[in-house]
This record gives structure tokens, C-alpha cells and sequence, in this order.
DNA sequence: GTTCCACTGGAAGACTAGGTTT
DNA sequence: AAACCTAGTCTTCCAGTGGAAC
């Protein structure tokens, strides 16, 4: 059944990119001065989630150190390295740069000034996630640097300009916007013919499974990969020699909810707890949250840290926070809800 | 309209983990 | 071994906000 896992993965950035010829050719154009070892401005992609944003992001770059090999480029996805440190830590590990600084101990200075003094290529660095930074100085930092070209990859742009001061804002103002629109089912049938063709052994689902899975993901191409990638372990448990109408029923459920799944896994046990409070209970509000905290765990923390927990999980898009003073409620995001 | 106060979220500093230097 | 770094986490303190009660 399954020939090649790894194309079913959505992190797969495969040799042809379908039905993002016009994205792939804009990012493309703005990233051009860098061929010519010039600084290029950056550029901004933003979409909903499963559009291909990253996937573009990750294709073009590539193809630009293909045709020019005097082009350096590092990806680096800001919800795993939301910090300064780690954010620039990543940028100079793809420079090869960190090879005695494997320290804690080491300063912000100390990797700002190993990037100041960089002078190999011009850098293409991707942001991905960049509003999950926690501030915004990596991107001032980087923007400062002539050496690096910007990739800044989004939801929404006001999520990446709202921890931006106005100096900052003002800057990105000119960059290159990329707009990201949702697949529609022809797009994404497309796209799941494509995977199973190379990833699945041959007539292992027709096309009107495929039709059926994309309808289930609403426009999402990870969510569509994820049901594809679910439905072809559960063929090959059951040694079915074709993916049918019923697999894949079964499997949309658990396709569909497996990126949400991981980013729970992420949460330590004092925020999984708080998550748990607001998941059994339907809607809460902060007092009666922190109260049921507080009795569910041994040495809680302050009620003041569990709110830094609560903003991160509204962040994450696990929670929603409704009402701004005495009428603030909290609830969960469902797993298969539609993202914004 | 005024007051109350639950709630938010910024700022500053203490504490911890994990590394380096002496 | 002890002294000394730093990033990251958490706490303490508090000003500001805006529904709710009066």
C-alpha cells in the first residue's frame, strides 16, 4: 500500500508545486536582487493554514540556490524558536557559524555581532510562524543587516505587526505581500493524486476518494495529506488492497485532528492541566478557572503565570478568550474546527 | 453617571538550569 | 570545586480597562 511515507508527509516539498505558479513567480521576482548578490526587501506570505505558504516559501528559495549557487539560505520555523536567542541561534546554524557557541552562556550580542560580521552570500531567511516570535526584535535585527532578505511567513499580517513598534512597522510597511488563497477540491484532488502517485502503490485509491478526502479538509492541504496519510495505515493494517469509501470515513476524524494533537503534546503539565479545566468545562471564567487549577495540581503556580499560559494557548490557537474585563470567558478551539 | 472591582498584561527582579572560567 | 555567566521561567507589583452594580 504505502510505497513512500515520506511524500505523504506534509512537510514534503515536492519536485513540482501545483497550482501555485503565481506565488511561486512573484516570491520569486522579489527574491531576485539576491542572485545578484544585492539585498532584496522582504517579503511577506500570508494565508490560512494548509495553503502552501511554507511549501512555496521552501520550493522557491531552493530553486533559487539551484540556479545560483552564491546564494546561502535558512528556514526557520519561529513557533519552535520563538525567542531571540533561539531565532538568531538558527539564522547562523545554517551560516555554519555556531561551531564554538554549543553554549548557553553566550549572549545576544555575541550572535547579533557573528551576523553583522557575516560576509559570505546574501542570506534568504524564512520566518515561519513569524507572529509567534515574542518580539520583534529578531525581525529588526535581521532587517538591519543588508546581508539577509526576509521571508516572513504568517496567518494573518496583523498577527505579525501586533508586537511591532511603529519604527518597525513603518519599515515592513514597503515589503512585497504575497496573498495566499484557500485550495479549492479540484486543486486539492490534484494535489492528493499527485502524493498517492508517488507514494502510494499503483490504483491504491481512486479519484473519487480523493475527491472525498479534499472535500473533508475544506481547503486545507495538510489536513487533506494528513486524512490521505491516515486512510493508507489503515489499509495496510487491514491488508485491503484498495482505500475505500469507508476507510476513508474512518479516517477523517483522526486526520483532521492530528495537528491540533501536536500542539497540545507541546504544552508542559501545568498548561495541559489548565487545559483540561477549560476543556471539561464548557466556558469558565478566569476565577473559577485558577480555583479548579489550584485544586487539581500539587504546587500551582500563580495566578499571574497561569495567565501567561492562557495568552500562550489563545496564541496557539487552542483557546479562545471572549470579553476583555469582567465578562472574559475562555473555552477550547474544537479540533476540527474551521481555522480562521 | 459614578463607583466598584475582576480581570488584563507590562515591567522588574528573583530563581533555576545549564553552561564556562578560574 | 567554586565562582560566574546567560536564557528562560516564574513571581511580585501595579496601572489600566471596561463590564456590572449602584
Amino acid at each position: 500500500m504505502i510505497e513512500d511515507a515520506r511524500v505523504l508527509r506534509a512537510e514534503f516539498v515536492p519536485h513540482e508545486l501545483e497550482h501555485r505558479d503565481g506565488e511561486v513567480t512573484h516570491l520569486s521576482q522579489v527574491l531576485e536582487p539576491v542572485t545578484r548578490g544585492e539585498p532584496a526587501g522582504p517579503a511577506i506570505i500570508t494565508g490560512p493554514s494548509g495553503v502552501g505558504k511554507t511549501c512555496v516559501a521552501r520550493y522557491t528559495v531552493e530553486q533559487l540556490r539551484e540556479q545560483h549557487l552564491d546564494v546561502a539560505s535558512q528556514y526557520v520555523n519561529c513557533w519552535q524558536n520563538y525567542s531571540r536567542f533561539r531565532a538568531l541561534y538558527r539564522v547562523l546554524e545554517g551560516l555554519g557559524k555556531t561551531v564554538d557557541i554549543h553554549r548557553q552562556s553566550t549572549p545576544h550580542d555575541e550572535l547579533l555581532e557573528r551576523l553583522r560580521q557575516y560576509d559570505g552570500p546574501p542570506c534568504v531567511v524564512v520566518l515561519d510562524e513569524a507572529d509567534q516570535l515574542e518580539s520583534a526584535d529578531v525581525l529588526y535585527d535581521l532587517h538591519a543587516l543588508s546581508s539577509f532578505s526576509l521571508v516572513l511567513i504568517a496567518n494573518r499580517e496583523a498577527d505579525l505587526f501586533a508586537g511591532a513598534d511603529d519604527r518597525l512597522r513603518s519599515r515592513l510597511r514597503g515589503s512585497e505581500r504575497i496573498g495566499f488563497d484557500r485550495y479549492g477540491i479540484d486543486q486539492l484532488t490534484s494535489i492528493l493524486q499527485a502524493r498517492a502517485r508517488w507514494g502510494l502503490t499503483e490504483d491504491a485509491v481512486a479519484t473519487d476518494q480523493l475527491r472525498d478526502i479534499a472535500d473533508a479538509a475544506a481547503g486545507d492541504a495538510r489536513v487533506a495529506i494528513s486524512i490521505l496519510r491516515n486512510a493508507a495505515r489503515r489499509a495496510q493494517r487491514t491488508t485491503a488492497a484498495t482505500i475505500t469509501d469507508e476507510i476513508v470515513t474512518a479516517a477523517v476524524p483522526a486526520g483532521r485532528s492530528a495537528v491540533h494533537r501536536r500542539t497540545l503534546d507541546t504544552l508542559t503539565p501545568h498548561q495541559r492541566a489548565v487545559y483540561e479545566i477549560v476543556a471539561d468545562a464548557r466556558r469558565i471564567d478566569p476565577s473559577t478557572l485558577y480555583r479548579r487549577y489550584r485544586e487539581a495540581v500539587d504546587d500551582p503556580k500563580t495566578d499571574r503565570t497561569v495567565r501567561n499560559y492562557l495568552g500562550k494557548m489563545v496564541q496557539y490557537d487552542l483557546l479562545v478568550a471572549e470579553g476583555t474585563s469582567r465578562d472574559r470567558t475562555y473555552r477550547v478551539v474544537e479540533p476540527a474546527a474551521d481555522e480562521g
